[in-house]
RNA sequence: GGCGACGUAGCCAAGCGGUAAGGCAGAAGUCUGCAAAACUUCUAUGCGCCAGUUCAAAUCUGGCCGUCGCCUCCA
């Protein structure tokens, strides 16, 4: 039984599904108007982490991830209030529109995704291509009376939804008392938001924009999500996830446009992912103290380390990510790919070796943890036991062909959620004909040397050898 | 200023009222000529600080300190 924690209740709460066996999540997806970084993807993982955790939990599971592909560029002040300027540079260098932009930073986004062995999800709807949807939801609200027109957009009354705030702790009155935002005349209220905007003012030469029953714009911030979110995954969702700014005022946004269009429950569980911090501060494209993870690849990183880092912090602490913590991975990574190599290799006996009861008891200790708001902590420190009384069985002689079926076939389940185990077995690297007899020289060589204790020559020779790529490793 | 999250060994980190999991690093040992791998053992009388509740608190309550996030595009 899967316990997760809600942000919209902050409380720890039983998972049940709206539809038995079914999930609807639906992920806020991201924005390509340039490099996303692995704080972006930890979001997108934590994600994964779910689904995959959800599908090996049996549950047929239907994941959207929306493409925010609606920017506010305008024709001479592209991504002005973004702090980042490649993008422009890059839109003049090589003369892209910015719908090419658009699908230009959609490719990398797309290509990092299958680097990281993110699940594909089922669909990922653009928020270009829903502009239609958008138009609808607005109209039913205008039918609902909760939208007013301004001389820039349309607008959606808070105060005629009055759980708004809810999510993210703030009430309409500290809201107002804490106001910091640019007053807007025409806005009743300082946090009512677009669901519309029109071309006038600093959007007058907006590059992107549609027809619409109120003239030509383009849609307010917050209403892809709701609309996409119903067109495939109907009025209430079973999660939603983002990363924790996401929650005000977008998620909470969104909540009151659906709620008040469907008239139903919006989404049960909220999910939401911590930050990631760099030397104690976040890490975003603002600040520009990003590793994209082209960036940590080219740098001789894995992408397998960068995936396990992001898959083994828990998603709901600050992960003050470094270097040294993917080394880290590296080397668990290759804990558990050892692991398995030595169960493929074993000598078996006849034994009757118990593997199957200690797969079995690890299997429940590791749901246990997953159960538990996905503590991947827990799930990690019984594969850790699991590793270890595996090995002694091995190294005790007590070990049979149908432990090492259950060791691998555990293994291989596990991976599905993990997607960082190696089950090929390591064969002798392939020599030409030549090399192998230089080879066999060499190692006849240096067990003469070893034989008459000359240590220099025969650890001259193991140098050697490592480095035509032979590893030594002697046994008594 | 308002809202929210969090503070556990050198580092990462679990713990959710019953007396500190696990990983990395470190130390000693088994094996080995040495190394690598593996295995064994060790490494927090204490969980930001101060009060309180309780037979019992890292765990609950209150206050304080500190860190971070959101309130503005941001996963």
């Amino acid at each position: 039984m899967l316990r997760i924690y809600n942000s919209l209740t902050k409380k720890k709460e039983v998972f049940k599904p709206v539809e038995d066996g079914k999930v609807r999540i639906y992920t806020c997806g991201p924005t390509v108007y340039s490099n996303a970084h692995v704080g972006n993807f930890s979001a997108f993982l934590m994600a994964d982490l779910l689904v995959r955790y959800l599908r090996y939990k049996g549950f047929e599971v239907k994941w959207i991830m929306n493409i925010t592909d609606v920017g506010h560029l305008t024709d001479d002040n592209e991504l002005s209030d973004s702090g980042e300027d490649k993008m422009e540079a890059a839109s003049k260098r090589e003369n892209k529109t910015v719908w090419e932009i658009a699908r230009y930073y959609e490719d990398l986004f797309m290509k990092d995704m299958r680097t990281l062995k993110i699940l594909p999800a089922f669909k990922y709807p653009r928020a270009t291509e829903h502009i239609q949807e958008m138009i609808e939801m607005v109209k039913v609200l205008e039918e609902k009376g909760v939208v007013y027109e301004t001389s820039d957009g349309i607008y959606f009354d808070i105060s005629k939804f009055p759980k708004y705030g809810e999510l993210s702790g703030n009430t309409l009155d500290a809201l107002q008392a804490g106001a910091r935002v640019e007053v807007n005349e025409d806005k009743r209220s300082a946090f009512d938001f677009a669901v519309w905007k029109k071309l006038v003012g600093k959007n007058e030469a907006h590059i992107m924009k549609w027809d619409s029953p109120w003239g030509p714009g383009f849609p307010g911030w917050h209403l892809e999500c709701s609309a996409m979110s119903k067109k495939y995954l109907g009025e209430t969702l079973d999660f939603h996830t983002g990363g924790e700014d996401n929650k005000f005022p977008h998620h909470e946004s969104e909540i009151a446009q659906s709620e008040t269009a469907n008239g139903k429950k919006f989404v049960n569980y909220w999910i939401h992912k911590s930050r990631v911090v760099v030397n104690s501060e976040k890490m975003s494209k603002s600040l520009g103290n990003f590793f994209t993870v082209q960036d940590l690849i080219a740098k001789g990183f894995s992408a397998d380390s960068i995936r396990f880092t992001f898959i083994s912090a828990h998603y709901r602490s600050k992960l003050n990510f470094t270097e040294d913590q993917l080394i880290e991975s590296q080397k668990t990574i290759d804990k558990f790919n050892g692991f398995i190599q030595a169960v493929t290799k074993a000598d078996v006996t006849q034994a009757d070796d118990g593997i199957p009861e200690v797969v079995k008891s690890t299997g429940q200790q590791f749901e246990k943890g997953l159960d538990d708001d996905l503590n991947i902590s827990m799930a990690l420190a019984s594969l850790f036991g699991f590793i270890k009384a595996v090995r002694k069985k091995i190294d005790s002689g007590n070990f049979s062909e149908e432990g090492r079926g259950s060791v691998i076939g555990f293994m291989k389940k596990i991976n599905e959620i993990f997607m960082v185990f190696d089950f090929d077995e390591k064969k002798e690297k392939e020599f030409t004909a030549d090399d192998q007899k230089v080879i066999n020289d060499l190692i006849e060589q240096r067990n003469k040397f070893r034989t008459e204790k000359n240590w220099a020559e025969a650890d001259r020779i193991r140098d050697e050898l490592l480095k035509m790529g032979v590893n030594i490793a002697d046994k008594k």
